[in-house]
Order: structure tokens, then C-alpha cells, then sequence
DNA sequence: TATATTGCTTACCGCTTGGTAGGGTGATAG
DNA sequence: CTATCACCCTACCAAGCGGTAAGCAATATA
């Protein structure tokens, strides 16, 4: 196997879902992107839904081994919580794809709720949550104040990371280099005015 | 004259589409919810897309008359401006349900990104920028400054409407309520951070 | 009374979907 | 040398999709 063919179809099929949705890619289209059929497709993953299954476990691997790094870091508590919230605002297009597929799930989890991968959200925020209360100043906040903050200022980040193409589309695209570049100044103060109180 | 057909045809596309996307939802599903057959739909909006854009445009609607509500009462900009952002964080049923179309709307903007129906989201952005600058202390804000503060508010208050079904999975009902709860109160803290500086 | 028009129906169409069945090839293991 | 297995193919299928065509009953218009 000199082609991590299953590897490959993880990459392929997270873009596609990211961009289009769970019901927006047919596993054709996703299996034609290394031009193989869909049945070879099939053979690695059984059915759309695990191949779906395993593009968000990978992702939520990735997000628990880059979050545990973070903790491990120099510094206060204050300093490495919002560290790593600027380094989620960072706009990689990785970065960008997984807010949009991770939001889409939150979109469809009406329906897809149970299936476990639930959890994987779960360990991300109750460890936020942590990394919250480790400043001395927060330490007395009830878990439900801190997941408010922690959600508040993920959505800040994340709703905007979202929003490229709509935005250029309706400002421009110097308009939103302009809104990028002055992006993470603004939050800055917004995390720092949540941190500090 | 049960001319009602076409707004209820509206009101279940709204819902069907906030709850499952554009892709996850057939015309006949939306027409399925009237007991009637989906050429009956296609005979009142021609085509699943303009049904969709008929959708949006409501949308746009009472959203751009909200806002201009909000300009008219009384109090200064700063005021006014908190008051409104409150308002958009109530979670009523069919607030949030909005609030899931519009995401995902930003998230298939990728592809549908030159349909018009952007400037519905121009009109709403432009004014916020506004009524943010309308405050004193804002007046000297470059746009793009003032954009990237209502859109991280945005975000803080949208995010966290579009994901009661994931969070009550995660955490159960009754942590999901305390959250609920205790979102407000923090939510104002951030606000009035943001606007004094 | 004749004529459109509105609001819906059944019938049908071409196309795509996720998934199954079964076969073939090349590498590996006994 | 033979059997297994991973990997990928062609062929096929039932179901569902958005959309067209044509017609029918009731209402409005002349």
C-alpha cells in the first residue's frame, strides 16, 4: 500500500462534508476525488455514515492532542486559556474546515444526537471548562457560568471563521482583509475583559 | 380564499429546512406537512430553490423591521444597541430556528454565494455597524473595527442558540437549563465590555 | 352563459442516490 | 504451490429526487 487510500478518503471527505454538507456529497463524489469508485470507497468504511463516523473522530483526536499541548505550556492559567483560544481564531484552512464541519454537526444534531460522537464535544468542553477555573480569579464560578463564558467565546471565534465567503461576498474582498486584520485585536480585549473581572 | 396555503407552505419550509438543510429536506416532505402533493408546491413557487429564497427573503424581512424597531425606542445608541443584542439572544422557537437557517446558509455560502440573498445580511450587518458607531466613545471605530465587534457578539449569542440539542445530549436537560440560565448574565457582562473600553 | 384563472390532482420522466453481489488481481502466508 | 486476504472493479437495483405535462373542479370575470 504505497497510497494511504483510506488516509485519503478521511482528507477528501472532510473537505467535501465541510463544504457541502452530510446530504450535500454522495460518496461518488468524495471516492471520484482520488478517482476510485464508490464501492472501493464502500470497501474501506462499509457505509457513508461510518465513513462520516471516522472523519469526526479524527478530527476530535486532533482536537483533544492539540488542547492537552496547551495545558503544557509555560505560563498562569490566564495566559494559556486564552493562548489557545487566539490559536483557535487562527484562520488555517484546516482550521476553518473543521469549525465548519463541527458546526454543521452541531446544526444536524437534532437529529444525529445519540450517536456517541456527542462526546468528543464533550472532553473539548469540560476541559475548557477547566482550564477556565484554573484562574485563581474564577475558580469560585459554578460550571454553568464557565460554560457560558467558555461557549461565548468560542462562538465569537468560530462564528466568524464560517463566514468568509458570505462576508467577502457582501463587503468585498480588501473590506474583509481589513475585518480579518483587525479580528484578533478585538478579541483579545474580549477575552481579556471575560478573564478579568 | 385559503390563500394561507403559500404562508404555510413558507412556515414548513422554514422549519424543515433550519432542522435538516436545503439538501436534507424533499418538496414533497414540505408539502407532505400541508397533505397536499409537492407539484401543489411547485404549482405556488416553481422551483425547491426559489421556495428557498421565498424563505429567506421573510426572513430578511422581519429581521430588517425588528432592527428598525430597536433604533426608535427610546435611550441613547449604547443602550439601545445592548438592548437589542439582548433581544436577539431570547431564544424563542422560532428565533432559534431562524438563527439555524441563517448559519446554515453562511455555511453553504460557499456555492450559493452570488444568489442576491446576500444583501439581506448587508442591510442587517451595515446597521449594527451603525448603531454601534451611533455610541460616543465608538464614533472614531474604523468598520472594519466596528464589524469585527458585532460579528464576535453575533457569534457569542448565535452560537450558542443553534446548539441546545447537542449540549442538553452532552451535559443532560438540567445542566443545559443552569447554562441557559446563567447565559444572560454573562453574555451582559460581555456586552458592556465591549461597548465601553 | 361562456370563459379564464386559481389551486390542486394523477401520471410520468430522467437522473442520482446508497448499497449489494460477485468477480478479478496481486501480495502474503502456510 | 496453494489458499487467503486486501483492494478494487463492473454490473445492477430499488428508492427517492426535482421537475414536466395534462387535466379537473371551483371560483371569478365578461
Amino acid at each position: 500500500m504505497q497510497r494511504d487510500t483510506r488516509a485519503e478518503l478521511l482528507d477528501a471527505a472532510e473537505a467535501l462534508f465541510a463544504a457541502h454538507g452530510f446530504d450535500g456529497v454522495s460518496i461518488a463524489a468524495i471516492a471520484g476525488e482520488l478517482t476510485i469508485t464508490k464501492q472501493a470507497l464502500l470497501h474501506h468504511f462499509g457505509s457513508k455514515e461510518k465513513l462520516y463516523g471516522a472523519v469526526l473522530a479524527r478530527i476530535s483526536a486532533d482536537y483533544r492532542t492539540a488542547q492537552k499541548a496547551a495545558i503544557n505550556l509555560d505560563g498562569d492559567a490566564a495566559t494559556q486559556l486564552k493562548s489557545y483560544l487566539m490559536s483557535l481564531a487562527k484562520q488555517t484552512p484546516q482550521g476553518v474546515q473543521r469549525t465548519s464541519l463541527i458546526m454543521r454537526e452541531l446544526l444536524d444534531n437534532n437529529e444525529r444526537a445519540e450517536a456517541a460522537e456527542n462526546w468528543y464535544l464533550r472532553d473539548f468542553l469540560t476541559e475548557l471548562i477547566a482550564m477556565l477555573r484554573a484562574i485563581p480569579a474564577k475558580r469560585h464560578m459554578r460550571e454553568a457560568e464557565a460554560l457560558a463564558v467558555i461557549y461565548q467565546l468560542l462562538g465569537a471565534i468560530n462564528y466568524f471563521a464560517v463566514s468568509r465567503p458570505t462576508l467577502t461576498g457582501i463587503f468585498g474582498s480588501e473590506a474583509y482583509q481589513a475585518l480579518d486584520a483587525a479580528f484578533p485585536k478585538q478579541l483579545e480585549t474580549l477575552i481579556d475583559a471575560m478573564l478579568a473581572v
